[in-house]
DNA sequence: GCCTCAGTTCAATTTTTATTGAAACTTATG
DNA sequence: CATAAGTTTCAATAAAAATTGAACTGAGGC
């Protein structure tokens, strides 16, 4: 498990130091990072959201790689994250070749997408899988408690594959 | 970002496929172990809890220790995170030094305490930290839609505070 | 068709996180 | 109070995950 929180590495906060970026963007980008830990993404990805939430204006690649002093291949995987999670959109002007972004309107639509996109694999996963241990269990014998634990376990699963829909409704045709 | 589930190494399936383990405790353990990965819990602690989730009766820790193979300092570490999070129960038979150990009667309200516990202080210390990033953004002259992007924010999150608690209940008083 | 710009890919590397195991600590018991 | 069983600690190590950057791809312009 994570050790308790340590202040980062040198390293680590030159490239927020970074001249170009001021107290406020570094502040947001804290933040945003601290919460995609929660949800597992990466800190780049979540650096190059918040940079794009603060901007006044839709950035390019190589801005984004110049603010965050960070490499192409992360830009472009970061890019790819966001966009895959319909969390940022592109803004196309005319006679200009290279794309700029922007965050999406809605970061709670966003939110919800990524958490579906964690969540929902496992549950379904799960649902056949709990059915074989509770079947192995059976076979091997169990006590009648164990079987009952791992019955209440498939029942919860069950729920949890039917409510979870509910609760964050596909966005688009996805 | 994790590379996109590759099958595990050798070395980490081999602990598994230890012979004292029943097949569907094996496949209980990998459950477990998933559910774990999304919440950021590692996976050594999984496999005790699904370990003590499957067993006929309270294990101490030698018997978990045997029957995962793993190293002493693992099952201490595991034991104590999963006391912490209030998911197991030592269960005292007189005259017996050693302690044994089985799951809490409620699998939601331990998840429910892990939830809040990665969560909760994240969101407390965002409060005045977005409220700075505002503040930071006004005095640099931001946009006025950047400002409300991050209003936006704001009131987001303390709404989330205010939600929280009453989703998520304290067990008892922590 | 060939060149250039914009971006992607991926093997190598760095950084972070998890696990191990030997030594230190604790505490019931003789 | 000495012993030993039971557990914890933590520095060293292993494993997993993120990041880098150079080689690559491919769409447009010429």
């Amino acid at each position: 498990m994570k050790p308790p929180a340590k202040k980062p590495s040198v390293a680590r906060r030159r490239r927020l130091d970074n001249r170009s970026l001021a107290s406020h963007e570094i502040e947001l980008a804290e933040f945003f990072v601290e919460m995609a830990g929660i949800l597992g993404v990466p800190r780049s990805v979540a650096q190059i959201y918040a940079l794009l939430y603060a901007a006044d204006t839709a950035l390019d690649f190589d801005q984004i790689q110049a603010k965050l002093g960070m490499s192409k291949g992360s830009v472009s995987q970061g890019l790819k994250f966001l966009r895959d999670h319909e969390m940022i959109l592109s803004v196309k002007a005319k006679g200009v070749r290279r794309e700029r972004w922007e965050p999406t309107p809605s970061l709670a639509a966003s939110l919800v997408n990524l958490v579906r996109r964690q969540v929902l694999p496992a549950l379904q996963q799960s649902t056949p899988a709990l059915q074989r241990v509770l079947d192995g269990a059976q076979t091997a014998g169990a006590s009648p408690e164990v079987l009952e634990r791992l019955s209440r376990l498939k029942r919860w699963n069950a729920r949890a594959l039917e409510l979870f829909p509910l609760m964050l409704p596909p966005s688009r045709g996805g």
